[in-house]
DNA sequence: TTTCTTAGTTGACATAATCAACTCAAATAA
DNA sequence: TTATTTGAGTTGATTATGTCAACTAAGAAA
């Protein structure tokens, strides 16, 4: 019976993913998700750095280091040097990288929006609630 | 509030996929989860062919070639002609193929244990629910 | 017969993830 | 103080995943 339980998660994931990436495509912004999602977490964590972003998104610093490489270029992002550390770097992001991520959370927000319709408030915040606990079960 | 929906997904996401693939590492089982997948699914649908897996993991069906040619190439499963319909091929897991699939589903029970401890049967179950409530909002 | 659709394959590419080796800075131990 | 270890990030190499378009061949429909 648990057995459903990874394959619901891949499926409901894919759509999700698919749904957001065709969302934005439309909306003529054409970063992948991992950038998307650097963004989101650049701009909700305080003097962000690159192994917040690893922590926060689970993914290896390589994968970040270069994703973080891609949105500078990208005019996105920039990297300013942390007073306190020398090693690390503050990730800022730039007025255009502002733009950019006003309508990223809108396009996030239609997508969640879809994904939850008919449901009620109480589901939603029981599945929210469910996944956490999951996450906390698998670290 | 809706913003880290989908930003839990991910996490979860990857941190099942994370233990089921250390899982399988650890047994001796170097598959990866996509060839895993579509065993599972070559196993729970008769007569399953490749336009079947393409629908039911939501694969594009390139993809599905290819992770079928990699199962042949491992001996894990074999095709033969659709008596009905030469276009398609039936799909069959071999001896070795049902042999893994055992461990695998041990694997995956274990994952999905792991991932659904301290929780009660009803909230696994509302889970799923809520998940499919959810993947049948986005097709 | 011609046309359209279905099942699958292949090429080319983009995105995502992993692992190991490395640099340089900072903390700590000797 | 020097030596060692740890932390932050980068790079190379490789694997895994996903997408799109063009194609073949078999069946269905016109």
């Amino acid at each position: 019976m648990n057995t459903q339980l990874g394959e619901s998660l891949h499926q409901l994931m894919h759509s999700y993913r698919n749904q957001l990436r065709i969302a934005a495509l439309e909306a003529g912004i054409k970063l992948p998700i991992c950038q998307i999602r650097s963004l989101k977490c650049i701009n909700s964590i305080e003097h962000c750095n690159a192994s917040d972003i690893s922590n926060q998104l689970m993914l290896d610093k390589s994968q970040v280091a270069r994703v973080l490489k891609e949105l500078v270029n990208e005019g996105l992002i920039s990297k300013a040097p942390c007073p306190t550390n020398h090693r690390s770097q503050r990730l800022n992001l730039t007025s255009k990288g502002e733009k950019t991520l006003l309508d990223i959370r809108t396009l996030d927000q239609h997508a969640a929006q879809t994904m939850t319709q008919n449901m009620t408030e109480k589901q939603i915040n029981d599945f929210i609630a469910l996944t956490s606990i999951m996450l906390s079960n698998l670290r």
